[in-house]
DNA sequence: TTGCGCATACCAACTAGTATGTATACATTT
DNA sequence: AAATGTATACATACTAGTTGGTATGCGCAA
C-alpha cells in the first residue's frame, strides 16, 4: 500500500461521503474511521477538511463529467447525435442510488456556490466546460450542415445542461428512475429540434 | 408582539438562513441571537431543529410555490400563455441575489432528499404538485383545442419543472442572471412547441 | 540518519438540546 | 373586588457530545 494508494482511497470514499452528505455534512473522521485509519494520515495528505473537497471537485468530479465532452472535439459524427447518445447512456446507466443521491456535481453547486468561492469557482470550470465542448459541436455541425443555421448554439447547449441537472433534482424528491427516464425523453426530444 | 408573531418571525429568519447555508448549515442558536431573543423563545415554539426545517417547508415554501400552480385550476386562458407568463416573470423578478442563493425549494431538495425520508415527502408534495396542477392545466388545453392532441402532458409538465429547476442552477454557479434569462427563454421556446 | 507515512493523544470551539426560573395575562375562587 | 391559581411566553445557565484541527511520537525505507 504505497502513498499515492492512500490518498487516492481517501479521497474516493471522501467523494461517497460527500455524494449522500453533502460537503457540509461530511464527517471527516467517521470516514477515515471506516476505513481503518486515522487523523494521522489524513492530515498529512491534506491540510483541512475545505481541502479534501476541492481535491474531489478537481481530481474526481472534474474528469469523470469533462471526459465526454472534452471527447467532442475530436469525435466524428452528427453533434446531436453525440449529445443525445451521452444522454441516453446516462440514463441507461443510471442506478436507483444514482438518482437517490443525485448528480455529484449539481449537489454541490446548490451546496456550496453560496458559501464558498473557491469552490463555486471550481465547480463553475466543470458546468462551463460542459457547456463549451457542447456548444463548439453544435457550432461545428452549423458549419457542416448538420444543425439548423440559426441555431443559438450557446443557448441550446446551457439549456441541455441544465435539463440534465434538472431532470436529476426532480428524480431524487420523486425517488424515481423512471422520472428520469422522461425527463431525459423529453430533452432527446428538445435536442432532436435542431437537426437540420 | 403577540405569541404569533414571534413565531412566525423566528421562521421567516430560520428560512433565511436555510435559504443561504442549507439546512446542515442552519445554525438555530446563531439565528435567533442576530433576533435578539434567547432559546427559551425558539424552544417554545420548536422541540427540534427538525421541526424547523419541516415548518419552513410546510409554512413558508409549500404555499409561495403552489400559490400560483393551484391557481391554475380556476384561471382562464391559454394554458401554454399561463405557464410561459409564470416563468416570465419568475425571470423579470429575479434579482441577483434570488440567483445567487438558488431555489430554496431545489435547495433543499438536493440537500436533504437522502438524508430525511420527513423532508423529501414534504418537498416532494410541493414538487408534484407544481408538476400535477401544471399537467391537468395542459390537459384541459387538449380538451379545448388549444393544446396539440397527441401532447404528454405530464412529461411536458414534469419537464418544465425540471428545466426551471436546472435553470437555477446552472445560474447559481455562474452567478450570472443573464444565464438564468437565456435558460428560462428556451424553457418558453419548449413550451410553444405544444401550442395547438 | 533523515524524511516519509502514519498512529496516538489531545484540545478548543461549537452545537443541539435541557433544566429551571420568571414575568405577565387571564381565569377562577372567595 | 381582592386573592389566588394557572398557562403562556419567554430568559438564563448549563451539559453532553461532536468536530475540525494540532502536537508529538514512532517505525521503516532509502
Amino acid at each position: 500500500m504505497n502513498a499515492t494508494d492512500t490518498r487516492e482511497r481517501i479521497l474516493g470514499r471522501m467523494f461517497q461521503d460527500i455524494h449522500k452528505n453533502g460537503f457540509q455534512g461530511l464527517r471527516a473522521d467517521r470516514v477515515i474511521a471506516d476505513m481503518g485509519i486515522t487523523k494521522g494520515a489524513l492530515y498529512h495528505y491534506f491540510p483541512s477538511k475545505d481541502a479534501i473537497g476541492l481535491a474531489v471537485i478537481a481530481e474526481i468530479i472534474e474528469p469523470s463529467y469533462l471526459a465526454f465532452f472534452r471527447s467532442l472535439e475530436q469525435a466524428k459524427g452528427h453533434p446531436i447525435d453525440l449529445l443525445k447518445d451521452h444522454l441516453q447512456e446516462l440514463a441507461d446507466k443510471a442506478s436507483p442510488d444514482d438518482i437517490y443521491l443525485g448528480c455529484p456535481l449539481n449537489n454541490l453547486v446548490q451546496e456550496m456556490s453560496p458559501l464558498n468561492e473557491d469552490f463555486r469557482q471550481r465547480l463553475k470550470v466543470v458546468m462551463d466546460g460542459m457547456i463549451h465542448y457542447s456548444t463548439r459541436a453544435l457550432e461545428r455541425g452549423v458549419a457542416q450542415g448538420q444543425v439548423k443555421a440559426d441555431t443559438d448554439c450557446a443557448a441550446v447547449a446551457s439549456f441541455m445542461v441544465a435539463g440534465m441537472e434538472g431532470a436529476y433534482g426532480v428524480a431524487k424528491v420523486q425517488k424515481s428512475l423512471s422520472s428520469f427516464h422522461r425527463n431525459i425523453q423529453q430533452l432527446l426530444n428538445y435536442l432532436e429540434l435542431f437537426r437540420m
